[in-house]
RNA sequence: GACCCUGUCGUCUAGUGGUUAGGACGCGAGGCUUUCAAUCUCGAAACGAGAGUUCGAUUCUCUUCAGGGUCACCA
């Protein structure tokens, strides 16, 4: 039998780091187990619906290369693959529910459950549907229908005995009948619950895996008893541990965008780690490692390699944190291994996102020797402003000097000498230059405090590329422009 | 409150009825260096607690504690 899983969002809001991971997930035991991957989409609450999250859900998806062989865009032998366009199909498997004895209509209103509610509260009573239409007669229906009633369709849930399924991921997980109510199944608006629609589609589209967060666990049950209920075969479940917020104060999902936690920004939407200058490469590969690892010591991989290796089994059931630090690492790996040109172009429209004027050919003279520093896209910014921002330079006196340095004014006249005067503005030329007049400057004959301070004199900054491709890149009348204010300063 | 899930270094994780409990990030120290960065070496750092089973439990069982999740005509 062919693996087919699917990722079933609801466009309710752009895609979110935790159903990134998912949608992962299923992707990877997909195509390691030479599956299909759908894309389905449950917009059956049309009160939730945001605009514009479909087209964001589906480029974050593409953006982390997460390819999907059926879907709303694509198509598919069992589409659609959005559920509004499936309403009556799942009206009529509620009809045939109703028929055949396991669900019924009911015509509570919500004022009606509200106070059920506010009474089993008081009373410390179970929390649940009590079933009261579940029990009523031809008769008393027929009244509520010509009263012009609008019912929901309830499942008809076993009300002794036990019902347990096996998840993948945790084992056999066991449940006492009398603790499931009877669910909504079909809303007043004509549309499903999830709970209908996700076992209908599971099944109409031949689902053999369902992987989906650890928050269904509890309305598990119910969707077993739903595949018993139609005589249909129950798909392997697996129950993704749930990711939680940095502080391990509940569940990441609760909150809908990047919010700040101690010194720490936390990212929440995929977008939001593309703005900040994430690689997908990385991305992937962090969310790989959260809930499952590679094995014999592996940290950094591609999803390609990941995937003949998962299995569900394998992976861990504990609730978790995601370790931002760790995609910063990762995200530092792949951007070394960019090629120069490859990282200029990747770096150019973040400079210009903040006012900088770029050209790749003007950047490919720095990228490579400040590739080692970059751990997100975004460095760059930082990195560069003393290239692309002249009014930012604005050094501090007291940093242009050194304990070391016998004679920094006269070090700074003389290296600006140098620089203005060397018949060849290359990095090797000045460099030679520099190191020259820097071994002459200290009493230890070390070359490195001279080369420190003047770095901090040309950018203005204590982090910056290396000295020799910076003073390059700015060229040689705005160094010896700056040189001429440290040495005013100095004086 | 009820039910369910989970519990290995700060964090992400590996692992076993007998291991010096492994790796990674981060952190600390040192080397190298254009004293930022990268890189190399070294280091600190964990089996939540209590019973039980066992010759022996981090590993199995129970209890407990802690964290999380769910109790909608939302998914």
């Amino acid at each position: 039998m062919t693996v087919r899983v699917r990722f079933a969002p609801s466009p309710t809001g752009f895609l979110h780091i935790g159903g990134a991971r998912t949608a992962l997930f299923n992707w990877l035991f997909a195509r390691g187990h030479g599956g299909q991957f759908i894309l389905r989409i449950e917009d059956t609450d049309q009160k939730r619906y945001v605009e514009g999250s479909l087209d964001d859900i589906m480029a974050s998806l593409r953006w982390l290369g997460l390819d999907w062989d059926e879907g709303p865009d694509v198509g598919g032998p069992f589409g659609p693959y959005v559920q509004s366009e499936r309403r009556e199909l799942y009206r009529q498997w509620a009809d045939w529910l109703i028929e055949n004895g396991h669900a019924y209509t009911c015509y509570c209103s919500s004022a009606e459950l509200k106070q059920m509610r506010k009474e089993q509260k008081e009373n410390k009573d179970r929390l649940g549907y009590d079933r009261r239409c579940r029990y009523l007669t031809a008769a008393q229906r027929a009244e509520r229908e010509a009263a012009g009633l609008t019912p929901v369709v309830r499942f008809a849930a076993p009300l002794e005995g036990t019902t347990t399924f096996h998840d993948a991921i945790r084992g056999d997980i066991t449940y006492a009948n009398e603790q499931i109510t009877d669910q909504v199944l079909l809303k007043s608006d004509g549309l499903p619950t999830y709970h209908l629609a996700n076992v209908v589609d599971d099944h109409l589209m031949q689902i053999t895996h369902i992987m989906r967060a650890d928050e269904w666990i509890n309305t598990a049950p119910l969707h077993v008893n739903l595949y018993k209920a139609f005589g249909w075969e129950q798909p392997v479940l697996a129950h993704l541990p749930v990711v939680l917020s940095p502080s391990g104060k509940g569940k990441l999902s609760k909150r809908d965008q990047a919010f700040q936690e101690g010194n720490d920004l936390v990212l929440v939407q995929v977008r939001e780690y593309k703005t900040n200058g994430y690689l997908p490469e990385a991305v992937d590969n962090f969310l790989t490692n959260v809930g499952w690892s590679f094995g014999d010591d592996v940290e950094k991989f591609t999803i390609r390699e990941a995937a003949p290796r998962f299995e569900l089994e394998s992976i861990n059931p504990a609730p978790t944190n995601l370790p931002y630090s760790k995609l910063d690492w990762l995200n530092s790996q792949y951007i070394q291994e960019m090629d120069d040109l490859a990282l200029a172009q990747a770096l150019k429209p973040y400079l210009e996102e903040t006012g900088y004027e770029v050209n790749v050919d003007s950047l490919l003279a720095i990228v490579p020797a400040m590739k080692v520093r970059l751990k997100r896209l975004t460095d760059g910014n930082e990195f560069l402003r003393f290239l692309f921002d002249d009014d930012s330079w604005q050094p501090d006196p007291a940093k242009l000097r050194h304990n070391r340095l016998v004679d920094p004014l006269d070090a700074f006249v003389r290296s600006r000498d140098f620089v203005r005067d060397v018949a060849s503005f290359t990095v090797a030329s000045v460099a030679e230059g520099l190191y020259a007049i820097g071994e002459q400057a200290t009493d230890t004959g070390k070359a490195g405090p001279l080369l420190g301070v003047l770095r901090y004199a040309v950018t203005g900054q204590q982090a910056s590329p290396p000295l020799f491709e910076s003073i390059v890149a700015l060229g040689r009348t705005r160094t010896v422009e700056r040189l001429d204010d440290c040495i005013a300063m100095l004086q």
